[in-house]
DNA sequence: CCGTATCCAACAGGATACTG
DNA sequence: CAGTATCCTGTTGGATACGG
């Protein structure tokens, strides 16, 4: 037999790829994983998971310090949706002043490896990506 | 030395995080990888990825077809995102009517095994992200 | 067949002010 | 301290019509 690392790897593929597309006429029926992926999309999740992983638990306005840029009303509805999904967990101290602290659940620990190696491609692969845009800029002109 | 797998894993995913937060008191210093990940945030990029990785070479219209919803103003954007970023090439034939064939490039086959990677992620805990919604909503109302 | 151009609605998200 | 509430703007993306 003649068949190569590659060949193995995109058999590999097309069977990740058949637990998708498997006997669906409508692609949009795997909706549920969509639905999570977009948690991708908005613009503080992942940046709330990766300061979390990296600090542990966290106060409000201590996380607000670490993310740049975002205003307490987008901290508040991020980290609400987070909680909701199961990735985060609140904790509130019946202190005075308040005190709440956040901290990735278990799940949320998972899904930040998932995104650590996601963000190490996007690492490995800017560089490329960067010189692809400049190629395709200075052709379009 | 009584140093568990779980612990290897924890000092594994340090290592990671540093990667990303070394020195920075800013943190949104590493926006390119971010500019890259918007890429999943996105309302298409990922299903003409998955698609084009499922079917291969693929026509507009027919890929046009595949993407159930999706309008074609929209596949023309995200097909030239994608073909800026180098992930997908297009290749015109220059027939009476015209055809136009889209393929992955070999970065866009890295970037779909990462994205397969993250779908079988959701795929396995949707369950748990779902039933925590449910738990969250009925404690709130 | 494979687009582009134009217009428009929905929504994400910022600024600001106020509260337990 | 840790939020709500309100308002307002920019962007995303859908519908439609037209062009090479």
């Amino acid at each position: 037999m003649d068949v190569t690392i590659a060949d193995n790897q995109q058999i590999e593929l097309q069977k990740k790829l058949q637990i998708f597309f498997q006997g669906k006429e409508e692609h949009h029926e795997f909706c549920p994983v969509r639905d999570i992926m977009d948690r991708f999309g908005d613009k503080w999740s992942l940046l709330a998971i990766l300061n979390l992983g990296y600090s542990g638990k966290t106060r409000f306005n201590e996380l607000k310090n670490k993310i740049d840029g975002i205003s307490q009303r987008m901290l508040t509805v991020t980290l609400r949706t987070l909680e909701r999904d199961g990735l985060i967990e609140r904790k509130v101290y019946a202190e005075v002043p308040p005190r709440v602290e956040y901290d990735l659940t278990l799940l949320g620990h998972s899904l930040l490896r998932k995104i650590l190696d996601l963000a190490q491609w996007a690492s490995g692969n800017v560089d490329e990506i960067l010189k692809a845009r400049a190629t395709y800029d200075s052709k379009i002109q």
